[in-house]
DNA sequence: AATAAGCGTTAAAGAAAGTTAAAGCCTTAT
DNA sequence: ATAAGGCTTTAACTTTCTTTAACGCTTATT
C-alpha cells in the first residue's frame, strides 16, 4: 500500500518503545509524531491533522482511555488503536466502547503492528477522498490526475508517471512549499542525491508544459523544495 | 449500531464452535450463515449478498487463507476476519497480506470478537455498495469474468483464460494501479521477466478488445504496473 | 571575494513498455 | 499417429520513460 502523507499521532510514555516505533512508523513511510502523555497528545491533536492515533494506555497526567474518551467527544472518525500491556478483558472491552479500532497488547511485534494500521487505513483512508476523480485546475490548464491529462486551449498532454506524480503534490500544495524530500520519499521512495537531481529534471519538464500560461511559475525554495504559484 | 440486516458468513470446521459462534453472533442480532469448509464458502460467497466474512484458517477442502485469496480477486470490500489456532507471526502477516481486516487466535472470547466486528463494521457499513462479484461493468463494456465474456452493442467477444484472469484483475483494481509483480505471481505464478513480456502482450490485446470505447484506458504506471481506468 | 552547495537545462545512455509476428505447445478430431 | 486449431510464449524491433552526466548559473556561507 501507498502511504503518502499519513500523519499519525503516537502516545506512549515509555520512551524507548516510543523513540523505536516512532522510527520504525517513519521508516515506513509514516510521518509520526510523538507524545509522552494524554495531555500532550490531546493539545497535539488539537491543532493538528492527524489520520491515525495510536495510544498506550497507562500513561501519567492523562491515561489512554481518558484521552480516548475526550477525542471521541468531538471526532468519531480518527482511527484509534490502543497499545497497552493490559490484556484484560474488561479493558479491551472498555477500549472498544469507547470506540477504538483495534487493541494489541504488548508485547507485540512491530510488522504486526504495522498490519493492523494498513488494515484499518484501507478502509479510511479510501473514502476520505472520493477516490480516484482527482481533478486541478492550474491557470487555463486542467490536470486529470487519474489519466495524467494537462490541457488548455483544446490540447491535451499525456504526462508520464512520474511528471503525474510530481504536478500532482505541487498542486497538491498549491502556493505553499512542497518539501523536496516529500516528494522524493513519496514518488521516487528514497531520498538521495541522484533522485534529486532526477526530479530537478522533471521540474524543468513541467515548466515547459506550462509555460504557456504566464501566470503559473514552479519556483524553487532554495535548499527546502518548490512551490507552483497560481492566483 | 442495527445490526439485523448484516449478513456474516462463517467459515468454521469444528461443529462445535462453528454452532456456538453462529447462536452467539445470531442473538447479536447478526444473521449468520455456517460453512464447514471453504468450497462450500465460496460458493456461497459467490450467490450471497455478505456484509462480513469470518474465516477458519484451517480446514478441510479448502483452507481459510485460499478461501481468502480467491475472494479478494474479485472483491476488495468485504471485510475478512480470521479466526485461528495459528498464532505464528508469519500465519498472521499471511494473513493481514491478503487483506484481512484483522486475525484473532482461539482461544477468544466472544466479547472481544463482537467488538472487533463491530469495530469494523463501523468502517465499512456507512459506504457500501453492493456488487456482484462474477459481473463487471467497463465504460459500455460487460465483462461476465466465468463465462470470459467481454460484451458490448450486441456484441460478444470470447476471451482467453489469460485474458480474462487478466482483465478480472485490472477490473478489481479499477481506478487503482495494479502491481506488475501481483498479477505475474498470482496468473503468471513466477515474477519473471519473460513472463513480463508476455503480460504485455496480454495487455496489448486487452487495449485492442477494448479499445471502441475511448473512455476506457489501460495506462502504464512506469516499473509498478497497470491501472484499468473507467469513468 | 572565494568556496561550496544547490539548482536549471540539455543531451545521451539505460531501462521499461508497445507492438507484431512467428514459434511452441497443448487439445481435439481425423 | 498425425494434423489442425487455438492459446501462450518467445523474439525482434520500435517507442517511450527515466536516470545519469555534463556544464553553467545562482544562492548561501565565511
Amino acid at each position: 500500500m501507498e502511504m503518502k502523507d499519513i500523519n499519525i499521532l503516537l502516545a506512549e510514555d515509555d520512551k524507548n518503545l516510543g523513540t523505536v516505533l516512532k522510527a520504525y512508523l517513519d521508516a515506513k513511510k509514516f510521518n509520526t509524531t510523538l507524545k509522552v502523555n494524554g495531555k500532550e497528545a490531546y493539545d497535539e491533536f488539537i491543532k493538528g491533522n492527524y489520520d491515525f492515533l495510536i495510544l498506550d494506555v497507562m500513561m501519567p497526567v492523562k491515561d489512554g482511555f481518558t484521552l480516548a474518551a475526550e477525542i471521541r467527544e468531538t471526532d468519531k472518525e480518527t482511527p484509534i488503536l490502543f497499545l497497552t500491556a493490559k490484556s484484560l478483558p474488561e479493558d479491551k472491552m472498555k477500549g472498544f466502547k469507547l470506540g477504538a479500532d483495534d487493541y494489541l497488547t504488548k508485547p507485540f511485534s512491530m510488522e504486526e503492528l504495522l498490519a493492523r494500521i494498513e488494515a484499518i487505513l484501507r478502509r479510511t483512508q479510501a473514502h476520505k477522498t472520493p477516490v480516484n476523480k482527482e481533478f486541478f485546475t492550474i491557470g487555463k490548464f486542467s490536470f486529470d490526475v487519474t489519466r495524467h491529462i494537462l490541457s488548455a486551449d483544446g490540447e491535451s498532454q499525456k504526462l508520464t508517471s512520474k511528471e503525474a506524480e510530481l504536478l500532482k503534490m505541487l498542486c497538491a500544495n498549491k502556493n505553499e512549499t512542497l518539501d523536496r524530500s516529500e516528494a522524493l520519499k513519496h514518488i521516487w521512495h528514497d531520498d538521495s542525491y541522484f533522485n534529486a537531481r532526477s526530479m530537478d529534471v522533471y521540474v524543468t519538464k513541467l515548466r515547459k508544459y506550462l509555460k504557456s500560461d504566464p501566470t503559473i511559475e514552479i519556483l524553487n525554495v532554495h535548499g527546502v523544495g518548490f512551490k507552483l504559484i497560481t492566483e
